[in-house]
DNA sequence: ATAGTTGTTATATCATAAGTATAACAATTA
DNA sequence: TAATTGTTATACTTATGATATAACAACTAT
């Protein structure tokens, strides 16, 4: 699992992290069961402190994309609940779609959008 | 045009109000060569200070959603640039497809979400 | 048993961003 | 002339992100 770090951008250090975490499950880089570094290991690899990291992984796991196996470290372990999803990404959506609709964008130019992530990352 | 601030979310108030115009662009609340409030009394109206409301204005302008004419202070101008805004959507939109793929949300699932947002903010 | 590693928690410090508070400016309007 | 427009400047407080040590209980490996 590679991590790119972009320290002169906007977005939290432990959120481009999460977000890179999200791709990662998504494209099964990181699969059900398996292991991800350790909050000291994955900081001192790509130069952060060891906080950052562990922010991360507790919304991770508060979110309900990892469990913590004493054994085993920060596990992937997604939880599914479908109806809270869906109504999270709605919520998520809504102001995106807003913004497309402002500048021009028709329906079906989105959904083609969403046809080219869902290649990219299944 | 309605105005509603979570004071209480982790949201910042200038995004909060950034989103809302979004939403009433989109859903032409606010059609194109209206004015808006000025910042002054739109943040009189929901009680927050003058420079969180130049804020929202003033990356609403840079993002090109706003002009400022001097007779007619903040007037809705959207400039359209389809294929920045579709870059943008894709960028924006990768991290929560992402976040939706390992929840095990389908293609067509996302999708009818976006028609639903289509249906209500258009 | 000892030593090391796991996530986690607790403080403390620093830098940045958000929000507030006044004040002023040039341009426009009534 | 007086008032209002967006904008800019300065200063302050608060919240958040990130860093830095340090410690803890639970587990692993030697």
């Amino acid at each position: 699992m590679l991590v790119e770090i972009d320290f002169n951008s906007d977005e939290a250090i432990y959120i481009q992290l999460r977000n890179q975490i999200f791709v990662a499950i998504a494209t099964s880089q990181l699969k059900e069961g398996e292991s991800l570094p350790s909050v000291r290991a994955l900081a001192d690899k790509i130069g952060v402190n060891m906080h950052t990291v562990n922010k991360a992984y507790s919304t991770l796991r508060q979110d309900g994309f990892l469990k913590v196996d004493r054994r085993r470290g920060a596990v992937v372990a997604v939880d599914i609940d479908k109806l809270d999803s869906m109504a999270k990404m709605k919520a998520y959506l809504r102001p995106l779609i807003a913004r497309g609709i402002c500048k021009g964008l028709s329906k079906e130019e989105v959904k083609g959008i969403v046809d080219q992530l869902y290649e990219e990352l299944s």
